[in-house]
DNA sequence: CACATGATGGTCT
DNA sequence: GACCATCATGTGT
């Protein structure tokens, strides 16, 4: 761990002896708000083609609600071939591409063309997977990789945790064996949620304002923090979901 | 730290 | 042919 990891050293630690528990399609079949809001604290779970298992806890999330949604690739109750896992059961992996080279990674919830955009974890288990994978995408690392920045956005944790549509997409969570979301003792420990308007979206200003980003306050790994526009979830709206 | 820009190709109109 | 639910790199403060 570098120097200037020290600061968030009481983060990247995975106790091997806590009880963790795979969720399951009830954990799923909730709103999609909800989901992304439970979401946080659970921990992301991948086992790559060699067998080796990297996890993550999930810190940062965004609800597309679909029909209604300006911003979702479901508005107005659109399917394509490549929005459909949005309308699958739900704990459904939607993966597909942006930009040309990255990938973005989703799990579908309750409700027609619903789904949850994971946008970053904290690392925990085999960071030098990570790394190495990473290293492997960039075309030429110079720059320091510090273990806060390697699942800190949408695409990085795809890239970290080996995630792409031919491997991913269209799975089913609650029972493939190459990723689901476990709960352990930590999964509760958070303190507070923040939320936000979603980032990089373009659309209709009361879409794009809509506080549908959620994440943890003040954890490192957070790709990135609002000056302005962050409201804090009040305990009474969190109890109940959470 | 902030901001600007190029990379890159599937998807949809 | 335009549009991206982005990242890495470069420059300036």
């Amino acid at each position: 761990m570098s120097k200037n990891d020290q600061s968030v050293s009481k983060y990247f630690t995975s106790d091997p002896v806590l009880n963790r528990k795979r969720l399951d399609a009830q954990f799923y079949n909730i709103p999609c708000e909800e989901l992304a809001i439970s979401l946080l604290g659970k921990v992301l779970v991948r086992r790559l083609d060699d067998g080796i298992i990297v996890r993550g806890r999930i810190v940062e999330t965004e609800s597309y609600l679909g029909n209604e949604d300006a911003a979702s690739q479901s508005f107005k109750g659109k399917v394509t071939p490549r929005n459909e896992p949005m309308f699958m059961k739900p704990g459904t992996a939607y993966v597909y591409m942006t930009y040309g080279m990255y990938h973005c990674f989703n799990i579908s919830s309750k409700g027609d063309g619903a789904a949850v955009l994971l946008r970053s974890l904290e690392p925990l288990d085999n960071l030098d997977t990570m790394i190495s994978l990473r290293k492997q995408f960039r075309k030429c690392s110079k720059t320091v990789m510090m273990n806060k920045d390697l699942c800190n956005g949408p695409a990085k944790l795809c890239i970290s945790f080996g995630i792409d549509i031919k491997s991913c997409n269209k799975q089913d969570l609650t029972s493939w064996d190459g990723m689901w979301v476990e709960e352990d003792e930590k999964s509760k420990l958070i303190d507070t949620i923040v939320c936000s308007p979603r980032i990089g979206i373009k659309c209709e200003k009361t879409w794009q304002d809509k506080y549908l980003r959620y994440y943890v306050r003040d954890n490192p790994c957070v790709s990135k923090i609002e000056k302005t526009k962050m409201n804090e979830l009040k305990y009474s709206q969190i109890e109940n979901i959470k």
